[in-house]
DNA sequence: TTAAAAAATGCAAATACCTGCAATTTTATA
DNA sequence: TATAAAATTGCAGGTATTTGCATTTTTTAA
């Protein structure tokens, strides 16, 4: 077998699943575990898959947090399926750049039209190559940890706009303590988001509900909508629900 | 046989089986292997195989993704290795998101400790694991075919701050005409860059030298230095060196 | 922390490739 | 037709690529 056809063979495999490993390649294609790490050192510098210890990942998979865990995988994306129902053409739209709201734009319909406007580089290039969505980057410096635009410049610039909804993933969600998280500048950084937006829309896994972090957000009364992967009458909805949520 | 008839042969053989070793056509068709290689590059170079290693490959043998292979890798590789050399700890650095831009940023050492301004997303994610590198993005709208912020949002930004060195990749650079582009909006930007920066460091592939695009940038004069994967000393360059820019 | 798995490194054998050259065949042209 | 020029082919040699293996280093996960 060719060089080109393993390639061939391997990148075939990684867009179908997603991830490949080095042992599973070598068994399939009866080649050396090092020529399947040659090859895909050679197919990773050549921009066409990511290559992680173990294996290799598709290009469009390579977000932090997501080749942990598909369940949590799946969640997102019924959550996302959720969120992009709330999402009219026309609509001034500002989101935050967690692996939730990832999931929501990489699944946003092609025939929507609206502005995205993002602190996320890495949602803008998920929506690089979609026809009718316009795409405005909220500069600042770029937060290592949170993977995302930070500082006064991203706050001073959302003062100055009002946005129709605001989508955010959230690390803490409780009914007592409502929406928090642990880190100060994206605290900062998420009230100013709400505050410059008539409606938010809070998007968490179910595994995170009722999880408290250090800092507080905002309060429940401030959620427009809370997306869980669970049916809205789920009973460990219920203290939301009563506290007036809009569940979805 | 006549060439033409082996020819034949082998596009055949190709349709079919849609690859072919150099070995087996060699025994098929009695002739050396030799022969079948030479047989074999053109086939290739009139655009009907691809050849490879050890054979060759039907051309309809597409791999998905193809269309982010990075074109000419090694230059720009070479390239990124002089560019660094430039960059001192401290600095406060400008740059572009051309690919050659990507190569350098990736390459970037560990130890070095400077301050990236970019308007490039794919520059920022590219710095997100550095851990010296104070990474900020200038945001403004997203521009699908450059890749990077564009518009009066990243040029009145620029006007504010004044940068040590820009780095800059081109489509166009002449003796005659100086960096040229053909994106309008690119060229508000890159003129913008320029004025903002101390020090311009234009980066270009040598195939691309003495190519003019329709639009200009700058002049030659105003460049600091001008990086290709050439040798300082190469002929190519002679003209280039005769108008005073500092090569590299 | 420790032990297993994976990766990097260096090496060697096999294979494929390239260059120049000479022998042969084909083509062009007087 | 005769003959020079051009193209084709095989071969020798030297070079480059590919691959697997052994060894060491790094990473990961328990």
């Amino acid at each position: 077998m060719l060089k080109k056809e393993r390639h061939a063979f391997i990148i075939k495999q990684i867009n179908l699943h997603n991830k490949v490993l080095s042992a599973d390649l070598a068994i399939a294609l009866n080649v050396s575990e090092d020529t399947i790490r040659r090859d895909l050192v050679e197919l990773d510098e050549s921009r066409q898959i990511v290559k992680v210890h173990g294996g290799a990942l598709a290009k469009s998979f390579h977000y932090p947090f997501q080749h942990n865990d598909v369940y949590a995988l799946e969640a997102k994306k019924t959550i996302a399926r959720k969120a992009i129902s709330l999402i009219k053409s026309g609509m001034m739209v500002l989101t935050g750049g967690g692996s939730t709201v990832l999931e929501m734009v990489q699944a946003l319909p092609l025939d929507l039209a609206v502005t995205i406007f993002t602190i996320s580089p890495l949602v803008v290039l998920q929506l690089a190559d979609h026809p009718l969505v316009t795409v405005i980057l909220i500069g600042g410096e770029f937060s290592k940890d949170s993977q995302v635009c930070v500082g006064s410049q991203v706050v001073s610039y959302l003062n100055e706009i009002k946005f129709d909804m605001c989508f955010l993933g959230t690390n803490g969600i409780s009914v007592n303590d409502g929406v928090t998280d642990s880190d100060l500048n994206v605290v900062h950084l998420k009230k100013a988001m709400i505050h410059a937006s008539e409606q938010l829309v809070i998007m968490c896994i179910a595994e995170k509900l009722n999880s408290v972090q250090r800092m507080n957000v905002c309060q429940l009364n401030q959620v427009s909508y809370l997306i869980t992967d669970l049916a809205p009458a789920d009973d460990v909805l219920a203290d939301y629900r009563k506290k007036g949520v809009q569940l979805y």
